[in-house]
DNA sequence: ATGGTCAGCCTTACGTCGTAAGGTTTGTCC
DNA sequence: GGACAAACCTTACGACGTAAGGCTGACCAT
């Protein structure tokens, strides 16, 4: 048999109309227009006019794959964030500022991204390109004054904010399809027996609801309200 | 068809029914041992004794196994509560304090099944009996004299925070694997050049755990610190 | 007892997935 | 021209979820 070639490195892109690039490229357009579950070897290759198995000559497997679609993300975020902190001009001296900049940046990616918060939580461990976000949160804090506990517990309150705000919490109607007027008011009747506080409060929030631009439910205010109400209380306590 | 040698014609009295409930049982519990991904339409039913398809019987496919889940987790999650909060005493006049019993009872038992948080989060829609939850906690809200919209915000802010906090952050000794103490003590210094916050932050918090039950990264305790934060906040809010 | 009905379980088969193994093309350099 | 390796393709295997249909045995009215 012929296992000679034992894939070493070096040589010279002789000819690249495929490179890891381009993949991770395809696979994140693939992933936001359908969904990571719509992301497969052979759909991707076949969207690169190519078979499946020419992929693993630029990624390691479809894990690799997920890790080169973490990456990027990661990638994304820490430009974002970088021109949001940059922004700030001279209100970086303040822990407060730079952290809540970051964290929006953050979230601003994963909304463009709607997958990656999902990708990231269930990756087997922490990627490392996620530990070079968090040391930038990091750094922030220490060097604005705060203790290593606090930041620690920071870090967490944080992180699990970020990775868990991905979902629309209540879109009752949009989960359930209205297709019909009809049966959408059967089914908020249902519910007003089951849900009474629930109802009320999908019923107030929605007539409050004026700006055309958001739906009911708004997640960035959602978002910025705990995010600062997790800032006042990270400030208070340092 | 030639099934008829290998079937004996002889009695076989031991055939347990297999009810929904005894597959949902099952899958529960090989979720809980080897995780959510290896619970198999094949497998769960060799776990029972039983062909893949003897399963449709009982349940509608896979999608309705994972809802059979969920719907066992919200039960589990709404016992636990129920039984908090009824420990409570005189003390559930206070809204935080009920609020606060029913996340905890949320956590210890998303703590019982690290697979809950994931699989509800990729639901394509938010689970009829998740719902039931956050309607205890916003009735609890409500009565306690908060107004709808403050409360929607509790259940955004809360939520993702139950959702969240499944990831133990940092363990990067344990997720690159202890195998020999050369090796990771290369790999700590190799940290400490690009991670110098982190590592200091690691070490300065290892230091600090002298409790022998828990590892440097209690989550328990950045849980409830966060939601100790979060429910400060909403109060000074109200 | 007898034949009918039917729920519960099994068998087979299809299309999909990730990927191991090995063959074929293509471009570059000696 | 010949060698070489990188890039790509083909084939195949064992999983997966599940559609379609067959078998068995318990129950029942006749």
């Amino acid at each position: 048999m012929k296992t000679d070639e034992s894939t070493s490195t070096g040589g010279r892109p002789a000819r690249t109309p495929l490179s890891r690039e381009r993949v991770l490229t395809a696979a994140a357009a693939m992933a936001d227009a359908e969904g990571l579950a719509a992301v497969t070897m052979r759909r991707l290759a076949a969207e690169l006019g190519v078979e499946a198995m020419s992929l693993y000559h630029h990624l390691p497997g479809k894990g690799g794959l997920l890790d080169g679609l973490v990456e990027r993300v990661a990638g994304e975020i820490a430009d974002a964030a970088a021109t949001a902190v940059g922004a700030l001009g001279a209100d970086d001296s303040d822990w407060r500022h730079v952290v809540r900049a970051r964290i929006l940046a953050a979230r601003s990616v994963m909304l463009r991204h709607p997958w990656a918060p999902g990708l990231i939580a269930s990756r087997p461990s922490i990627p490392a390109p996620v530990f070079l976000l968090y040391e930038e949160v990091l750094g922030a804090m220490i060097r604005g004054g705060c203790s290593y506990h606090l930041a620690h517990r920071a870090m967490h309150s944080l992180g699990s904010m970020v990775l868990g705000f991905a979902q629309e919490l209540f879109s009752p109607a949009a989960a359930g399809g209205d297709l019909e007027p009809d049966r959408a008011e059967a089914e908020l009747a249902a519910m007003a027996e089951v849900l009474p506080y629930t109802t009320a409060m999908v019923a107030n929030e929605m007539h409050a609801a004026d700006d055309p631009t958001l739906g009911w439910c708004d997640g960035q205010s959602e978002f910025e309200f705990t995010l600062d109400l997790l800032l006042d209380g990270l400030a208070r306590a340092a």
